[in-house]
DNA sequence: AGCACGCCGACT
DNA sequence: GTCGGCGTGCTC
């Protein structure tokens, strides 16, 4: 075999750490190393897991080289990987070792199997029969072999010591199996059954793009309650028919442990999980499971990409639009982006399903980019709601109120029949601002330039933009009187109030960030909302998706324009976006919902889109926007972050850095900044922005990390390149 | 990323 | 006199 390095000296080793690239080790005697091959070497003094990535490059003389210590007994990654690596590395400007800890973050990598106890039927009959004790023979019954003792306890609703007492009666059966074991075999890979003529059309579509050999990529375009789900899995069906592995990516899988269900209903099993909770050997089981080829359909959030999957023939990015794809901490990229990458290196088809696209990728459709599926028809009984507009400058609430008269009237009719109203505020805490009526002071942030948002349930001040907090003070800090602070605007807490003013018997629920503890607490809330525990819910974007609400029948936006200020050139696409998806909450079940939309400016173009229904006219009119600014996806676009704890030391940085931006605008790009906000200060350290924006067909990579280095910076300040941020200013 | 080395403040 | 703060620099 000729890329064996057999009696070659060295070999380069990448490690999962940052550097610029691999490490040249020596080979040992005896020991035959293949580029993929998992090794561990040591590093000044610890022994850590890398990975082979080609002969040795000799910047170090052979005679000082450290020697591999050993070859892993782990299944070699793939040259697909490596490759994806190496570009995911290029492409995000992150040192290559920094993609390759991603592709490595499972325990106990370098140890030898585990195995784990399970039980399965014994011979002898229990001495006694009960209820429990039938439970957990019937989940055992089913599952056939595999469940621990904990699993079987915790799946049958009963103790532990049922299944013990089971086991010392010798009716169970304690049996030690590899802890890694495979997953289960998906069932029904045929097409769906009960599907519509839309689904099916869609789904045969994707069927035949899997079935086909090589990359493709595919916008899946369905309104909330087409059946996107229906459709995609159908494509997974197809794929783990033809023997390779499909993944679905989700954006929030902590919020959508009802998708697990729904793959058991389809496939009769759950698919192999991948995300943030899912820890220790659960953890480890999916990663070879996934190297091995031992799992057929994995579910997770963005990390899973990075999993060292055997044959790879499907991912799906569903609610591709969302924002939490991207990883803004440590490593910096785009999970739809590297899904797009990883797909069309592995020969893999990708799915982008959403209804209401990213700009990015409805472009990448309309330019023959990506293929499209349109799945018009909402799904059974529901129902798209009537949409109405009202004039907030026709119905003025009137001073301190927000909720206009035709909106009051509605929710006391929808109330009155014993039904749910939601009240969408995009605006955490009380109010905006507060003010000096007899001086002018504003409440500003001492950090940034935003205002202080009063907090009533916190008792503070809070900006916004970078956390900083403060006491709600009881004078003007300019001219001390303490009796003409004036409270302006609304917040999520004030509209309450005021909703509770308005309909004193109703039970409301008000749910944004800070009025919640926990991920469990919100869920706990939202399902009590669900079954009917409130009259009233009023929130954040947080209340926008998530669970159903079969009860609720009118959703009143109350500050339609309040996303379209600002200078993110993503504002009208993002509120297109909020306020399709909270329109959309009205009304699923038997009765049709209305959704009202209370705005300063109903000829503004988000809503007449919103209102006509017509997304693309509204996108064709964004992409020309874009087009025009020479922003994705008709350009690059990069956010240089220069942040630290030394202010005077991070705008010396950022300040060299716009100093040296001149090769880069004779290359045509244009360097904005340094400017600070929005992120002044972060967490006790402050941030500085540059952009640069380069029109379409320049690659600006290697001018970008060319411009970093061409600046020198101390240790204590750090230079973030940030490939297409979600916005800019 | 870790981890060791190194140079200046409050302690037995 | 030392213990320890974390700034700086290196890992084949």
């Amino acid at each position: 075999m000729s890329d064996l390095f057999g009696g070659v000296p060295s070999v380069a080793v990448l490690l999962p750490m940052p550097l610029d690239g691999p490490l040249d080790y020596a080979v040992p005697e005896g020991l035959e190393l293949a580029p993929g091959d998992f090794v561990l070497v040591e590093v000044g003094a610890k022994r850590i897991v890398g990975v082979v990535w080609g002969p040795g490059e000799g910047q170090v003389e052979a005679t000082r080289l450290k020697p591999v210590a050993t070859r892993l007994d782990v299944p070699p990654m793939r040259a697909e990987m490596r490759r994806f690596l190496d570009r995911a590395s290029d492409y995000t400007m992150t040192p290559p070792g920094m993609m390759l800890r991603l592709a490595t973050r499972v325990p106990e990598l370098g140890e030898p199997p585990k195995s784990r106890v399970v039980f399965r039927r014994g011979g002898d009959a229990p001495a006694r029969m009960t209820e429990a004790r039938q439970r957990v023979l019937d989940i055992l019954d089913d599952a056939g072999i595999g469940l621990s003792g904990a699993e079987l306890a915790r799946e049958a609703g009963v103790s532990s010591a049922v299944v013990k007492g089971l086991a010392d009666q010798g009716t169970l059966e304690r049996v030690e199996i590899a802890a890694d074991g495979p997953y289960p075999t998906l069932q029904r890979l045929e097409p769906g059954t009960h599907l519509s003529d839309d689904q099916r059309a869609a789904g045969d579509t994707l069927r035949a793009a899997v079935t086909e050999d090589g990359y493709s990529a595919t916008l899946l375009y369905g309104v909330t309650g087409s059946g996107k789900t229906e459709v995609y899995l159908e494509a997974a069906a197809a794929c783990v028919a033809e023997g390779r592995q499909a993944l679905v990516l989700l954006p929030e899988v902590a919020l959508t442990p009802g998708f697990l269900e729904r793959v058991e209903g389809r496939f009769g099993v759950r698919p192999a999980e991948w995300h943030h909770g899912v820890t220790g050997a659960e953890r480890r089981r999916s990663w070879h499971a996934a190297a091995k080829g031992t799992g057929q359909l994995f579910v997770g959030a963005r990390s899973a990409l990075f999993l060292p999957y055997r044959n790879l023939g499907l991912i799906v990015i569903d609610e591709e639009h969302e924002g939490s794809y991207k990883q803004e901490e440590q490593v910096l990229y785009h999970a739809r982006d590297m899904a797009i990458l990883r797909a069309s290196i592995e020969g893999a088809t990708a799915v982008l399903a959403s209804a209401t696209p990213s700009l990015e990728t409805w472009a990448n459709a309309e330019a023959g980019k990506y293929n499209r599926i349109d799945l018009p028809e909402r799904f059974g009984a529901a129902v798209l709601p009537d949409i109405k507009l009202i004039s907030m400058r026709e119905h003025n609430p009137g001073r301190d109120r927000w909720i206009t008269d035709p909106v009051v009237q509605a929710a006391r009719s929808r109330l009155a029949q014993g039904e749910q109203v939601m009240l969408f505020l995009n605006r955490r805490g009380y109010a905006p601002l507060t003010l000096c009526r007899n001086c002018g002071f504003q409440f500003g942030c001492p950090h940034c330039d935003a205002w202080m948002v009063t907090h009533r349930f916190r008792g503070e001040l809070l900006c916004h933009q970078c956390g900083h907090v403060e006491k709600v003070p009881r004078a003007c800090p300019e001219c001390g009187r303490d009796d003409r602070l004036s409270i302006c605007g609304p917040g999520v807490e004030r509209l309450a109030e005021e909703a509770a003013s308005l309909f004193p018997e109703a039970r409301i629920e008000v749910l944004s960030s800070d009025l919640v503890t926990s991920t469990a607490q919100l869920k706990e809330r939202i399902l009590n909302v669900a079954e009917g525990g409130a009259d009233i819910i009023i929130g954040t974007q947080m209340i926008a998706k998530g669970h159903n609400f079969p009860k609720l029948t009118l959703v009143g936006v109350i500050d339609a324009d309040m996303g379209l200020q600002g200078g993110d050139l993503r504002a009208a696409e993002k509120t297109f976006q909020i306020l399709h998806q909270v329109a959309g909450r009205a009304g699923r079940a038997d009765r049709k919902g209305t959704a009202m939309i209370q705005t300063v400016q109903p000829e503004h173009g988000v809503l007449r889109a919103i209102m006509s229904g017509d997304a693309e006219a509204f996108w064709r009119q964004e992409a020309y926007l874009r087009n025009d600014a020479g922003v994705p996806p008709y350009g690059r676009m990069a956010g240089i972050i220069v942040s630290g704890t030394d202010d005077a030391q991070v705008w010396s940085v950022a300040n060299d850095l716009g100093r040296a931006s001149g090769p880069l605008m004779s290359a045509g790009v244009d360097v904005f900044g340094p400017a600070p906000a929005p992120f002044a200060r972060l967490r006790g350290k402050s941030r500085v922005r540059l952009l640069a924006k380069a029109p379409k067909g320049i690659a600006i990579q290697p001018l970008l990390k060319r411009w970093r280095d061409s600046v020198k910076c101390p240790s204590a300040v750090r230079v973030v390149i940030d490939i297409d941020p979600q916005s800019f200013f």
